[in-house]
DNA sequence: CCACTTTATGCTCAAGATGAGCACAAGCAG
DNA sequence: CTGCTTGTGCTCATCTTGAGCATAAAGTGG
């Protein structure tokens, strides 16, 4: 007899402003959060994409804009635990679709048990803005390359995996390389969530560190999320789903910046932005900025009706 | 009470030479062609991808090297017909994830009921080789101009897809988009499929021009296939995993152009591989293409190893 | 009103990448 | 030897990119 199959649906809702990148997140019983989810319902759902949406409408009030999928995560040992299941049968196979949805602004959700979360707060290692942070060097890769020095035979490739990853021994750091992190930093036993499924002691590293943990396999979602929203800013103009109407150059990329983690060369991302064919500028300007006013823009969305779909360029500084 | 759910695995078996792509298929007894393809087993299989490697290895005696996940479909009204659910609860609910997967070779698949397909088979209006298929205005662009106009309000919003996907009224041709040309053809109901699934009769223009259907939604996978890995070979060197060990610059150049449906400027794309440092040159020399011998080449593994993990220019000609 | 800070915006310059194509090399077939 | 076929080197104009100087236009404290 074959166990039941259960397939879970989240959601990784993201806003930005100039400070942060939020992710939309549910509050749990133990202080825990995670991502806004439920069970796909073979009954009642025709698509993934509309039951998705239904469950992040009950869990926060909350109708996003443009979502896709970003992966399907089916691996034995990583899915809900059972006490989370909810309805499913118990004993169920769970399988996990993750998706990805972009918003605008920061809707009022405080009626439901749902925050704005700061994204870096589960990820501390990925916020570059203010130059490579320090945790990286003096507590992960100390701790991660002994992690590879265990691996046997398995020495060279950790060790390299390691290298690309985490931008270490004079390799770049490549923002994209979101979920291959933290899934290294899963198998070498620093995700608190590692720990928590194969039983054993947390490591003794400080969270501030290893960033907090999330609920079920979500972290490892919003991982996913991180990685392919980051990459596909560059060739999709989405960031402009983050906007609001009317902006200058600057908040956006301020945005852009939050999103990658990175601080971008002010002269030439305006230039290539010009050059984009994607803003319009509207002719007024804004002195809320707190030194000469500056212009306020609108995204053209007839551009994606003309073909024009290259994302926005990110010259690093 | 819900009915059960069942997960489909099926994988896209990509092999390339000089002439055409192929996908791995196999053959069904109204003649039908399919993807290698099973039932995920939530007892026997620890990962999805282990389970694939299974089934495909069943099917077809071929064990697949490089694999990636592609696209969870989940939509009512797509899955697998019934008939061929084999040992599923009759009555479920119908999951199916896609698997991509390169290999170098076309090894000896003659002893089991899988063949190689030139995937163009599937879909004529794709291969740009040769330069635009003559099908695409003559056959396909007025029946979806049709159907555009059928749409009502959304005429304008049909048109422009449209246009974007398949490059009409001065739009560029994209190579990527495979997908949606394909889901383009399939609500117009010029994909046989649909007609299948709507118990319509079918579209009246020749296969020739709308291309072999295939069971269930495998088409659809195919065509994603297709797309992600037109996009992907442009930003990580994953050609290579089609290519034998050794192999010239024009067979590399050839396997590409098969890959993307476009011809390349030769010049550019021998300079775009000098410069990537993806390649070293063997010293030897073939003299099996015709002219004055080639240089025969082979792909550096180590420059993964490097971070050097740009894929190869396609210089359009 | 002035010096000074802050943000906005224009512009230049060198280096590199890209698109297009000419020219010559080195085999083979007659 | 001639002509055909593919392979390979190289040029040149044009764009793009990275880096940074310089000026504009607000506000602030004297």
């Amino acid at each position: 007899m074959t166990p039941p199959i259960a397939v879970g649906l989240s959601a990784v809702i993201v806003a930005a402003d100039g400070r942060a990148p939020y992710a939309l997140a549910t509050q749990h019983a133990d202080g825990a959060a995670g991502l806004p989810h439920g069970r796909f319902d073979p009954k009642g759902h025709r698509t993934f994409e509309l039951g998705l949406r239904e469950w992040v409408r009950a869990q926060t009030g909350f109708e996003p804009g443009y979502v896709e999928q970003l992966y399907t995560f089916g691996d034995l040992g990583r899915e809900l635990p059972q006490a989370e299941l909810g309805d499913a049968p118990s004993g169920a196979r769970l399988i996990s679709v993750g998706y990805l949805g972009l918003t605008p602004e920061r809707t009022d959700i405080s009626a439901f048990d749902a925050v704005w979360r700061d994204w870096y707060r589960h990820f501390p290692w990925e916020d570059h803005r203010a130059g490579r942070p320090a945790l990286i060097d003096q507590t992960l890769a100390p701790a991660l390359r002994a992690w590879a020095a265990r691996g046997g035979r398995q020495d060279a490739t950790r060790l390299a995996r390691l290298q690309l990853a985490f931008g270490l021994d004079g390799q770049p750091w490549v923002e994209e390389r979101t979920l291959e992190r933290y899934e290294l930093l899963y198998e070498a036993g620093l995700a608190t969530e590692a720990n928590r499924e194969r039983d054993r002691k947390p490591f003794p590293l400080p969270v501030s560190a290893l960033g907090e943990p999330m609920i079920s396999d979500h972290r490892r979602i919003l991982a996913t999320a991180i990685g392919r929203l980051r990459g596909k800013i560059k060739y999709r103009p989405v960031v402009f789903e983050l906007m609001p109407e009317r902006f200058t150059l600057l908040e956006l990329q301020k945005v852009v910046e939050s999103l990658l983690g990175l601080s971008l060369h002010k002269q030439n991302f305006r230039r290539s932005l010009d050059r984009s064919g994607l803003l319009v500028g509207l002719g007024q300007t804004t002195q809320a900025t707190g030194g000469r006013p500056a212009e306020l823009f609108r995204f053209r969305r007839e551009a994606l009706r003309e073909g024009n779909v290259s994302g926005v360029q990110t010259p690093r500084s």
